[in-house]
DNA sequence: GCTCTGTGATTGAATGACCAACCAGGGATT
DNA sequence: AATCCCTGGTTGGTCATTCAATCACAGAGC
């Protein structure tokens, strides 16, 4: 997963140009304290401490909590990449990476979901995460209209079967954060499964149902 | 959409003989803040204020701010039921019934996602939250199970079906919240049509993938 | 080599605001 | 008079942010 900065020339997170090390250390210690604690369970304080560093060194770095909330979103979509081939190989290895991904960050998934709920009433956060969706959606999109393309099927349905796909992504992700016991594999072969077969399926749109 | 009250006995939320309308009153406050500014700009204050009763009152009905929120989320969850019918015409008028929700109850669904994101961290609104999500992937479940029985295909292959798809409705849920551009309803007729004709195709499991 | 001086990095305390929970009591109804 | 409903202020604490004061260090002038 990717995000852009929101506004990357007129956010200016006073970057120090020496010792940028700091910085980094103070983002991994946000990191590790949202995904662990939870966003209204952390303070800056709380982060400080986690870095090792005094509390008004944050704010030396990242003019308000907001902003190194959006760094750490921003770090945070680096490690759910997923994306490594094209075309219908790509989009089962895609599966795969995201199965192996369910596994091993959980962390990560955790804080996302979190940030998705709090972004939902904060402009900054929510513009981050709004531009992340909108990044992955259309990531999928292109693998979609490959897969159409390789099987000569109408590419029009591709925006909609993209929207349904990532979300089927999405979802996945809430249900194993939120319940340890939901089998994520046996739901991401069944979301591949049912993506590649209505893609195969599918040549006059996605309006199959009622 | 429902949920069971976490631990209905030992959880006494000093339910008082009469006149519990001031308890709706504050519910439907609690509501209305929640979903307006977010969970964490959300303060009893502001509840009290909204329902126009006095701060100390919500904390007679409500032992702590986390057992009201509970008490919002079992509200919210009833206000968002889809299932009418059964079989695979309950299937498709369940969809419908989504899209409609997506477009009238938007403030039910920011809440919902919201407390999804404070459930990773909070043990009372996480419970409530994973027995909402089980339960509704259940009655997903039960759905999948008519359909392909309908079809004389193999029923095993519900459990991983209701995953997926329960897991789009949650995504696409998301999706609405975090961008109002979203095209939610071809989203959603894609998800029907990719889930019935996954349903229709798989006689043997789910593992299709790679 | 040594001091002087400027600058960015860092500290920890102070500020002002806010909040959940508690409490002491007032008024009504039975 | 006892129980229930309700009030509004208090308490003890936390929070993000600001700020004055150090520190490390590097280059300039001697």
């Amino acid at each position: 997963m990717t995000v852009q900065p929101v506004t990357p020339s007129t956010t200016k997170e006073h970057t120090p140009k020496l010792s940028s090390d700091t910085r980094e250390k103070i983002l991994k210690a946000a990191f590790a304290v949202l995904s662990r604690q939870g966003y209204e369970n952390t303070s800056i304080k709380d982060i400080a401490e986690e870095a090792g560093v005094a509390q008004g060194l944050v704010h030396y770095y990242f003019k308000s909590k907001q902003q190194l909330v959006v760094a750490v979103l921003f770090d945070v979509c680096k490690k759910m990449d997923v994306y490594s081939a094209e075309g219908t190989a790509g989009a089962n290895a895609a599966f795969e990476n995201f199965k192996v991904l369910l596994r091993e960050r959980p962390d990560a998934h955790t804080l996302y979901i979190q940030l998705i709920g709090v972004g939902l009433h904060d402009k900054e956060i929510g513009a981050g995460i709004r531009e992340n969706i909108r990044t992955e959606r259309g990531r999928v999109e292109s693998l979609a209209r490959q897969v159409l393309a390789e099987r000569e099927a109408d590419p029009r349905s591709a925006r909609a079967i993209a929207g349904a796909v990532w979300a089927g992504v999405l979802g996945i992700m809430v249900q194993k954060m939120v319940d340890p016991e939901f089998n994520a594999d046996e739901a991401v072969d069944a979301l591949a499964a049912m993506s590649l077969s209505a893609v195969f399926a599918t040549n006059s749109g996605a309006q199959a149902s009622i």
